[in-house]
DNA sequence: CCATATTTTTAGGTTTACCTAAAAAAGGTG
DNA sequence: CACCTTTTTTAGGTAAACCTAAAAATATGG
């Protein structure tokens, strides 16, 4: 299995242009937090793994199996942050939390969002039960759903299935 | 910040019973997967920072510290497992999932997720809007919203707001 | 209650990912 | 183009969390 710190470094080079450019040890160095010369040494061991093509003095390039990792997790950290947003939570939180759980959670569980995403985008506008979820956010208190409504959902429910 | 295998040891000898009774270096060795002599090592630091009492050749309990870390642990896990469970992911990757991200997750997000189940349990039923979502993920294509009750959903938006 | 079996600890070693300081290479300017 | 500055690399070192093998403590059964 791929070690969490080497997708790290993989999504700052990316993220610093290194899918179609050279990225500095410098930058990457300033980019995430640590000594160049923790750089150097870790970008030697991506390139013998085949992450990037490294030329000493040089910087660093994702190769296309570096790439193709960079924009999983990509789409692994948009999923997840678009998921928390749509939930409600602000936009800040739901970065950083998508930032440490795209490196833990299971294929399963990104694609059960992505499809949440969807099936929420698809509706014509903001659905209802999510108002709903977003006033219990705010006040604490679950409005019931009117009767009215509720005897509908049922009616649809029972002809469906 | 408490670091994510001291988190892991943590749960493990509660999981063990260590909450209120001795916990063998042996059943914590196995049940983690590693070499007794490791876990004394690091039964020594969990001690020294106190999260546990710990007697050479006796065992490991859980101290009022280290307790109040496993049941928040606890509670994430459960928040987690929930909610995955809750939008149909099915039980073993569910829990497998909420292993990885109860560690590195804020509690913003764990609440965010407690308050959606609590939502949906507080629902007499199953949620229309829910089943749509699940049917979505069987089959892939959207039943729309039928449009009478669409129609009566926007009554009742524009009834609150 | 003593010999043997089991469990735990100690000692010494490895790997990963970081660090600082100094050496080497690259880049920029008069 | 030679000097000076910046960037990168090398060398040597540290901490965390693991390992194996051997020593020490504890538990068990005749």
């Amino acid at each position: 299995m791929i070690q969490r710190r080497i997708e790290e470094y993989i999504e700052c080079i990316y993220a610093l242009g290194g899918g179609d450019k050279l990225v500095h040890n410098s930058d990457i160095a300033e980019c995430m937090g640590i000594a160049p010369a923790s750089v150097t040494e870790m970008l030697q061991k991506l390139s013998s793994e085949n992450y990037i093509s490294y030329e000493r003095y040089k910087g660093a390039v994702l190769t296309k199996k570096g790439l193709k990792i960079a924009e999983e997790l990509q789409h692994r950290h948009k999923a997840l942050r678009d998921f928390l947003m749509a939930l409600g939570l602000d936009e800040e939180i739901s970065d950083k939390d998508a930032c440490t759980i795209e490196h833990v959670v299971t294929s399963n569980t990104i694609e059960l969002l992505v499809r949440f995403v969807e099936f929420l985008n698809r509706c014509d506008e903001k659905p209802f039960w999510l108002n709903l979820f977003h006033d219990y956010l705010r006040n604490g208190e679950l409005k019931r759903c009117p009767p009215e409504l509720q005897e509908l959902c049922k009616k649809y429910r029972k002809g469906r299935v």
